[in-house]
DNA sequence: GCCAAAGTTTACGTTAACGTCAACTTGGGC
DNA sequence: GCCCAAGTTGACGTTAACGTAAACTTTGGC
């Protein structure tokens, strides 16, 4: 049996609030078990509140951060209709990070080239004062 | 004199309304001269709606995007102060987009597993039919 | 000189992603 | 047995980033 936790347990560990993880189990993100009405989250939702969290980073909406997720699911008797939609869905969310890596790219390279400029301006200002 | 563009001309290249150009307007991105009342954007409001853009696609809200786009602004006459803070603001900006950089590889990376078995369900598949 | 297309302001509407009560239950420590 | 901290379910509130509708002006083409 691998551990559990409790929601305030996991809304530390991840720097949100319990409001956040209800709200994700809203959207069929997290799915955690039962005791009385308290609710019980597994190391499965652990990984997926990190995964959804990921998204949330990158800019994504939490329903293609669900569709995202959805894609770790183990692979098991599919047809090959599903294995080619899965492949299409993968490419499609494929092209979509590389085009944020080409942004972030172009971003870092001009603050790369703004940050030179200061510090040519301040080795300036240090030899003439 | 370089070109300049009408409200619906940048709004089409670039794939946003009109309305769209207002808001960044209202919130200091964009700062288009007037004939009459007609807005009239310069080249360097085209430059500023395409950063704007970036920084969206990138998950950053329109205020940061104002301060990433800020950073842009030519060095002169600058206090060493000014100098030292810009850097200081740099030094943030890089820093989010690297931990962006890194979520972005991790994902790619996911995907690139999940995508060779996939493909190895696939060829499985193949063999047996 | 007229009219449709494009633009303007004003202002209210919308959606996502939670925040924030309120009112209630529950479980562990003394 | 009691009490407080933690959890629960509604339900309404909030903010960002625009959408949308109305009512009006302006302008280029014929």
């Amino acid at each position: 049996m691998s551990r559990t936790y409790t929601i305030s347990e996991l809304a530390n560990e991840f720097a949100v609030t319990p409001r956040t993880l209800r709200f994700y189990e809203s959207r069929g993100i997290l799915g955690p078990d039962r005791v009385g009405q308290r609710r019980v989250y597994s190391e499965r939702d652990r990984v997926r509140l990190r995964l959804a969290l990921r998204g949330r980073r990158l800019g994504f909406s939490v329903e293609d951060c669900k569709e995202i997720i959805e894609m770790y699911n183990p692979i098991v008797g599919n047809e090959s209709d599903q294995l080619e939609y899965l492949l299409a869905k993968i490419s499609d969310h494929r092209a979509v990070l590389e085009d944020k890596q080409r942004d972030i790219e172009a971003t870092i390279a001009a603050m790369d080239e703004i940050e030179s400029l200061c510090r040519a301006h301040l080795e300036e200002r240090s030899r003439i004062v």
